[in-house]
DNA sequence: TACCTTGAGTTGACGGTTCAAGTCCGAAAG
DNA sequence: CTTTCGGACTTGAACCGTCAACTCAAGGTA
């Protein structure tokens, strides 16, 4: 691709490209490791059962489940799996149209979140929300939707279906 | 851990996390998708090369590497293999010192990132420069090294010596 | 009824990452 | 000089995510 020139990026450019990729690479993995110590699940397991929990029936189809994790659903077909074999939550055929499935959260599932959610939010607390001011989170409120809308939808890197 | 009360998020802070988290997930396997598709290699193979090639003698210590890369020594030692296997770089002891190691990016090392830099520039640029203002990425600057200060330098999660 | 198509979800193989040893070098202590 | 120790890698197994192929349900067509 590129048969033109390249912009390569000024000083400025470079030094906020180098400081959030290091932000973008470490932020996870920090609050991955913090869930994986004090609790057992991986961030990503995390988030699957929170995205149940919310609802006020504690059900989502995977495809819209999958589609809030933002993960292909080959990756959560897979971890609902082991969710599903820690009793966290159940699967069904959704009785309205027999090609979805349901993903239901367990009682010991909502457990697991309740017991898990006020370390995890402190954790989300103290690395960004009292790191930055007042002012900071909502640019970086803006800053990630404008990167979320020039990122576009893009449904098609690596999720299990055929682009 | 946390027998106190816990200080949920606000609307507010709950909006930046999730346009946060959401941006964070995507934005780097937006990049990875880029690289592996034009380039056959993904973004953490890509910055290794990368990191080599921004040295006047095209060497770092393992070490060096694996913190410039924020990743853990193992991870690293398994990528350099492979990268090795491939030609693009090499590794010897460190004549000064035989418990180090020294990386040391090929001839065709060099190729591949010279090859590679203009499309995932032209890629960064696409997803992050031009999609914000100049005040806004002077703005995410800031923000991302606050969050790598509350962060710490932690070298604890996961990095193959034993904390 | 039979047939084709589409899309959701699952499965198994493969490749990469993590984790827990283990190796090796050099410095410090005796 | 030898022993001990810590730090820098390396290695192999286990684990997880990706990719491609597959199953299954529903709707359309005839």
């Amino acid at each position: 691709m590129s048969t033109e020139e390249p912009r390569w990026l000024d000083a400025e450019e470079q030094a906020t490209w180098l400081a959030m990729i290091k932000m973008i690479t470490r932020f996870p993995a920090a609050l991955d490791a913090d869930l994986q110590h004090h609790a057992g699940v991986s961030l990503f397991e995390y988030q699957v059962l929170a995205g149940l929990s919310m609802r006020p029936d504690r059900t989502l189809r995977m495809s819209t489940l999958a589609e809030f994790s933002a993960c292909s659903l080959s990756r959560l077909s897979h971890t609902a799996r082991r969710l599903e074999s820690k009793g966290w939550l159940y699967r069904i055929p959704d009785p309205t149209d027999g090609r979805y499935t349901l993903a239901v959260l367990t009682d010991a599932g909502w457990e697991k979140v309740v017991a898990t959610a006020p370390g995890h939010v402190a954790e989300v607390r103290r690395l960004l929300i009292d790191a930055l001011t007042k002012t900071q989170y909502k640019q970086l409120r803006q800053i990630s939707e404008r990167v979320n809308d020039a990122i576009g939808h893009e449904p098609c890197p690596g999720n299990g279906n055929g682009c």
